[in-house]
DNA sequence: TATAAATCGTACCGATTGGTATGTATGGAA
DNA sequence: TTCCATACATACCAATCGGTACGATTTATA
């Protein structure tokens, strides 16, 4: 039972089955109350009135409610992550291909609901990244795994000669990420997914072209 | 007299030298107030503290502290979007090397405070836009003046043989915005110019290779 | 000079916020 | 059976929020 009202399209189902403690119920409800309404905007009241759970449950299983935003970033985002992002990447014999079949498929694993949230990373970084610390901290060890996971497959995929040589991976990763972002940013405001298309076939395009031809 | 703190580093000063009336310390004070806080975490209190004006005022030029938000955007963010990036563009011969060029100073321009409050356009847009409708289509006006001046000026270096054939000046437009979207959110989260360096050079790479060799 | 409108200042309000204090029920160990 | 830590539930709190009511003062107009 994940809390998800009927009708309700969510982005990135829960992952598991297993029945939630009270601990896994508010921790759920304060990820997608985080998300579709910011960090400091997220209300508590809120998270409980949607639980059931009270108060003093709550308090007994997170000290404030930036451990709790601390504990949304460790045990669901960076799951949730690591799990769409970087774990696919491994899979990719032709990480070209890889990538821009990703993109093509961007469109329909998104829906318009998804879109208008936007991304849960980018949204808690843009947000919280200036104001504290250790949501920044959390955030950026995020983006560098996965930074560093593309540049990785960059690499490989130089050394096979799929890529031409003046291509530094680490840049191109940024560059990928930043892209991404900055495509799914234009389609949340645009709350339709023409931006996302038409960046993403400028970045296929980019990758279309870096590609070394044999 | 701009009321900007000395030591204070802020990203694109007052463009004007005019003494401001109380309706335009209000609106310059807000900017400021939105710009570091967000809307929904900026606090009018905040805004009377630092300007000296009373509340009285405040709601006498503005009926509440949306109209307030609105007023900020069509009179502020909007005026030097204008300024900083879409006029630039009137001015560049060669569109490719006009980007690269601007590119390339971001590095300079953009001191470390700058960076880490990032643009102001963006970050009221990944706020407000999935919330509220009068923000979202001042937002959206502007980015689509933005992509659309882009894709003209993309239109005429095509035209002048410049770009290759297959590159859709629109496409182009909306993924350059995207990239350095992306680079600056980025950067502001790392809190450092490594990213924004990165991710530009990336971009670079990619105008350079849809430039037509002759 | 009389009058009305514009431009504020001050005091206050209800609502909501995160957080706390304190009580209670429960389940396992001694 | 006693004991004690875990796991909640309820009631309350100070602070802050955006917003309003209303008086005072200045300015423009006639």
């Amino acid at each position: 039972m994940n809390n998800i009202s009927e009708g309700e399209v969510y982005w990135w189902r829960p992952l598991e089955d297993v029945e939630p403690d009270t601990r896994g119920i508010i921790l759920f409800a304060a990820y997608k109350e985080i998300h579709s309404q910011g960090f400091q905007a997220a209300s508590l009241s809120n998270i409980l009135a949607h639980t059931g759970v009270t108060k003093g449950a709550l308090y007994h299983h997170f000290p404030n409610k930036t451990a709790l935003g601390y504990a949304v970033i460790d045990e669901v985002i960076a799951q949730r992550i690591h799990l769409s992002f970087i774990q696919p990447l491994q899979h990719f014999e032709n990480p070209i291909d890889g990538f821009i079949e990703l993109i093509r498929q961007a469109g329909e694993t998104f829906s318009i609901t998804d879109i208008n949230l936007g991304c849960p990373l980018t949204n808690l970084a843009q947000e919280m990244a200036p104001i504290d610390e250790g949501f920044r901290t959390r955030l950026i060890e995020i983006y560098e795994e996965w930074h560093q996971s593309i540049a990785s497959v960059m690499t490989e995929a130089k050394k096979s000669g799929q890529i031409i040589d003046d291509v530094d991976p680490y840049t191109l990763a940024v560059t990928i990420v930043a892209t991404m972002e900055g495509a799914l940013s234009a389609a949340k405001v645009a709350q339709n997914l023409d931006k996302l298309y038409h960046a993403g076939s400028g970045l296929i395009q980019y990758l279309q072209l870096i590609r070394k031809q044999q």
